[in-house]
RNA sequence: GGAGGGGUGGGUGAGUGGUUAAAACCACCAGACUGUAAAUCUGGCGCUCUGACGGGCUUCGCAGGUUCGAAUCCUGCCCCCUCCA
């Protein structure tokens, strides 16, 4: 199913969750949806049909990393991203403003752009909302983003304040940049709202972000720094001012728990290098929570991860065998971690869909929760704060 | 038989009188990773007590010795390697 143009459709709700489908010239996708992300034109260690045949209909790229290489006209010649990597469907491309946070002291932000230090060759560049959205335009994704400023979300409230008003002025740019392009009837734009883990701000800047008639707003800022609970109100806060109309993106979110705690509020996509980057290192996502495949409990695990699991690494190899690739530094190990880790994620947002789709949302959430345990550090920190809650509430 | 070199914690291997329970790397054990500067990073890794800080004990082939103090110096023994016969 495609279209000429970006849509979305809203299929179902079920409490405040929703179960839709966005239409692209590249196809649909149904949402909510999860995209994997491919940073540089790859799904690091996978093919592209390996990354469809997972359960994937959209996938992330990145402005920033494709400008610095192969360079944004080299992708346009090659007759678009769809085409250079070789991924038929739905692309969304990011379009630098999280490189703003995330590559430290190789960039300095003023109020006309972000001058970055390429890590690449030292050579330097000056990102402006408007060429971050030409540099998009020329790549071609489907979904593009506005160009924002992210910055650490526990940060001071005056430097959170700054990068979000920033965001404010150059959504605006980023829009008329946009709207003013043949690429508009093409390429949905998405504006983001930022604020930190500050009420105020976010309320402030979801009421800028919502005025100006975007394709899709997104969520950006979380997951940098704040705790979870302050992600999950924030979370709550901003989907409450949202249109109804048009699809939610939650930036940078992709841990299991999260993605059900976020869909349970509203939100329809996201994207995250967790699951493809925590399944290099070893750790796998299961049913029961986050482990560590390394881990020499798993060393004689003749049967899979888990017998349930449908993925092609699960139903074709033992835990023991899985261990021994990491163990030994195979790639295969890498790969099939990858396509584990992918597959969980994009089963876990099938399962939401249908979940929605049947109104039994709550019930599916509930025992998810009931199940799964994030990981090993969060379940001592949990249990130190039961420990001194306790200790507190004896009267000590 | 002669000449020379060497034996250090699971491995490779620093260290030649105190600041050395002993560098570094590997292996091993465990943890982290959320719009990817990441197949990366962090912690542990003799025994033992402690929640932790910290404490106790035993370690550098073996046995003796010198010294306030030894993996480091001396003596004897055992073993390994290279070259020559």
């Amino acid at each position: 199913m495609t279209a000429d143009k970006f849509g979305f459709q809203l299929l179902a709700t079920d409490g405040a969750a929703r179960r839709g489908q966005i239409t692209t010239p590249h196809g649909a996708a149904q949402t909510p949806l999860f995209m994997p992300v491919a940073t540089q034109a790859t799904v690091k260690g996978l093919t592209f049909d390996e990354v469809r045949d997972l359960g994937a209909e959209t996938v992330l790229s990145n402005a920033y990393h494709l400008y610095l290489r192969p360079g944004v006209d080299r992708v346009r010649n090659a007759g678009g991203l769809h085409r250079f990597m070789g991924w038929p469907g739905p692309i969304l491309t990011d379009s630098g403003g999280y490189q703003a946070f995330s590559m430290g002291a190789l960039r300095r932000v003023d109020n006309d752009g972000i001058a970055f230090q390429s890590h690449i060759d030292g050579s330097r560049h000056f990102f402006t909302p408007e060429s971050a959205i030409g540099n998009q335009h020329r790549i071609g994704a489907d979904i593009i983003m506005c160009f924002d400023q992210c910055v650490f979300s526990a940060g001071a409230p005056d430097g959170v304040r700054d990068a979000m008003e920033r965001t404010h002025r150059w959504a605006d740019v980023c829009y008329e940049t946009h709207a003013r392009s043949p690429n508009a009837s093409r390429q949905a734009l998405f504006g983001i709202v930022q604020g930190g883990a500050v009420p105020e701000l976010r309320e402030e800047s979801t009421r800028y972000i919502t005025a100006i008639p975007f394709d899709g707003y997104a969520i950006g800022g979380l997951a940098v720094g704040e705790t979870k609970a302050e992600m999950r109100s924030v979370t709550r806060q901003v989907c409450a001012g949202l249109p109804a109309d048009r699809p939610r993106y939650l930036m940078g979110v992709g841990s299991p728990e999260d993605l059900v705690n976020s869909v349970a509020l509203g939100v329809d996509m996201f994207d995250c290098v967790l699951p493809t980057r925590v399944a290099r290192n070893g750790a796998l996502f299961t049913p029961a929570g986050r482990i560590n495949i390394a881990n020499r409990r798993y060393a004689e695990q003749d049967t899979p991860l888990y017998d349930a699991c449908d993925c092609y690494a699960c139903r074709n190899y033992s835990a023991a065998y899985l261990r021994h690739l990491f163990k030994a530094g195979e790639m295969l190990g890498p790969r099939l971690a990858s396509i584990h880790n992918l597959r969980f994620i994009l089963r876990l947002m099938a399962d939401l869909r249908a979940a929605i789709a049947e109104q039994r949302f709550d019930a599916f959430r509930a025992d998810f929760r009931a199940a799964y345990r994030p990981t090993d550090e969060q379940r001592r920190q949990s249990q130190k704060h039961r420990w001194i809650a306790q200790r507190g509430a004896e009267g000590g």
